[in-house]
DNA sequence: AAAATAACTGACAACGTTGTCATTAAATTA
DNA sequence: TAATTTAATGACAACGTTGTCAGTTATTTT
């Protein structure tokens, strides 16, 4: 392994000038750079990264976690696209990726207090997750994608705002005339579905309407939940007109669902997705769907989190909500009578 | 920051005693264990990674490099099964996975000989990259998860039998009485792609059959793609009667159009994708597909990597191609006269 | 009882870098 | 000219850990 001892015997300087050649320092004459630099290249020299951060003691590495229990959240199409914000904005900053797949019982903020990284970005977590707490207590900078309750006043976050994106869907289907609209929202244990469900509630009330009964079909976000919700949905003794879903996904198993059962989309039922993935366009019929920009919500938390870690963390937490908005396609239309 | 010599103090041990406890080596009384192990967790010590990882001159940590060009790596739905899978293992082995976006000019090794990491995956490298050089140069221990060449004899890689794939779906096109069948690969600049027009030819020239002329449409790994290329199929002076495509985002563009077009799938017109990601089962209809194991991919190169870093290089290459198998599902059906 | 072995424990160097401070030579000022 | 500043460089300690090897007990063997 070629060291900056060796640099130093080879151009004939010191350790420490080879040191403040590396790093670019300004007191350096050209002369001895010069000759330095031609014996790095000689040798085919780079610095040890592990005994730079350990003098230095930073690593420039930020830690990107994911809940190892959702195994979903891995397979979910927003997940590639909030990894490669959070990849392009560190990348553009020279700071590394590491990427943690966190089991219940290992405390994230160990990876800080290990000094692997300089900082965290949770991206999902559990609702009340024992962990926070040794995350706030080590200090660690730290911003996650997600709410941990759902009105967080604690984290830093990013997010999407899952409640103003449903009530924009809803909002579009009671113009449409709909007023027997059933939720397929996700599963209840995530945040991000509560909020979702207060969007749904939100919109009955400003709408001075009662919340129809029986209309909150809960379950997983996969084609196959949605599937197995839109039939449920379909046998109640009042079925509705319009199903609005938690994501894309749920919204392609229902459509499915109501084809085999006989129903045309969007003529007989509308459907509404949530997320806008790239596949959204390329259904039959193509979906109305609430898009929320996850490759954003990447960059920012990524930026974000780089903030923090300059700076001191400040006292109150820094919290941002994304908008959505809705794309029309042709998954929805004007309500008919069954 | 709390470091061994303050657990050392604390517990009035030496610092290499307390280092022996931590690394948990036989050579320790009970009582002393014990008492360390006391002061450990009273003062919520953790070993610094980076002062370890410097003396023992190992990281523990792997590294995976996605070609930042290829933005649609990121995007596309396998990406995220093989990353899973890669994941998986090195959490279960006690390893990092350090996410690199290459871009070209940087060259890939060099994480390695500044001692980040301790070997390579590399996700998916264009055709003539000259950084390959540099890392047998650099004698990382490295893993391909796709080949550099049509025949590749040189680097370690785990990929899908593409070619054999294609000529399943051949197969099973012929079997139905399919004459003129188009290819729809994807971008030719890919090993991958080349290697599924492979298995096409395979199979007429198995078939002693004429390779239909103009049949060969060349495009992206993206549903926009695949709709624009049946446009251009199905105006061709003899239009086909089956289109395979090299991913199912293609096959999902590929069934818009043709219904746009007034197509039926599959009784005018035959499709077969290829990967069988989640959502093929949800299009309209029911994607006929091969299917190859992405997760399974990303699972064997980590495990594969590990015993390369564990060992020494071999001499020859480590080489392992996975079978895939065809799906079939409802969008394929006997061939019709138009 | 003496000698040999085994079981623990600790002092100190080493890993490869950067930070601190001292030293030297050159350039500027008084 | 002498005194002061500036620029360039290097010696050495420090970062927090592990490896080497020697030392001290306790235990076993002769």
């Amino acid at each position: 392994m070629v060291t900056i001892k060796d640099v130093a015997k080879l151009s004939g300087f010191s350790i420490k000038t080879v040191s403040r050649v590396v790093n670019n320092l300004s007191e350096v004459s050209p002369e001895t750079r010069q000759k330095v630099q031609h014996a790095i290249s000689e040798l085919g020299y780079q610095p040890n990264t592990m005994a730079r951060s350990l003098v230095i003691g930073r690593t420039n590495t930020v830690g990107v976690i994911i809940p190892h229990s959702a195994e979903y959240i891995f397979a979910h199409p927003f997940f590639t696209e909030v990894l490669r914000g959070i990849a392009e904005v560190l990348s553009a900053n020279n700071h590394n990726l590491l990427l943690y797949l966190a089991y219940e019982k290992v405390p994230y903020s160990r990876v800080f207090i290990q000094r692997q990284v300089d900082g965290l970005i949770l991206m999902s977590i559990p609702i009340g997750d024992p962990n926070l707490h040794g995350i706030h207590e080590s200090g660690v900078p730290f911003v996650c994608t997600c709410r941990i309750t759902e009105d967080d006043q604690i984290t830093n976050y990013v997010d999407a705002d899952f409640t103003g994106g449903v009530e924009q869907g809803m909002e579009y289907l009671l113009s449409l005339g709909h007023r027997r609209i059933a939720i397929l929202p996700g599963p209840m244990s995530l945040v991000s579905v509560r909020l979702r469900l207060r969007g749904y509630q939100n919109a009955w009330r400003k709408h001075r309407l009662a919340e129809p009964e029986d209309y909150v079909l809960e379950g997983e976000f996969s084609s196959e939940s949605g599937h197995a919700l839109a039939v449920k949905a379909m046998s109640l003794p009042n079925p509705p007109t319009a199903l609005i879903c938690g994501d894309d996904l749920i919204a392609f198993g229902a459509i499915q669902a109501l084809k085999e059962m006989g129903y045309r989309v969007p003529e007989d039922i509308s459907i509404i997705g949530f997320d806008d993935i790239n596949l959204a366009r390329f259904s039959s019929p193509p979906l109305t769907t609430v898009r929320q920009d996850t490759y954003l919500k990447g960059r920012i938390a990524a930026e974000t989190l780089l903030t923090l870690m300059r700076g001191k963390c400040p006292s109150s937490p820094r919290q941002i909500l994304l908008d959505t908005s809705l794309v029309i396609r042709n998954s929805t239309a004007p309500a008919q009578n069954l």
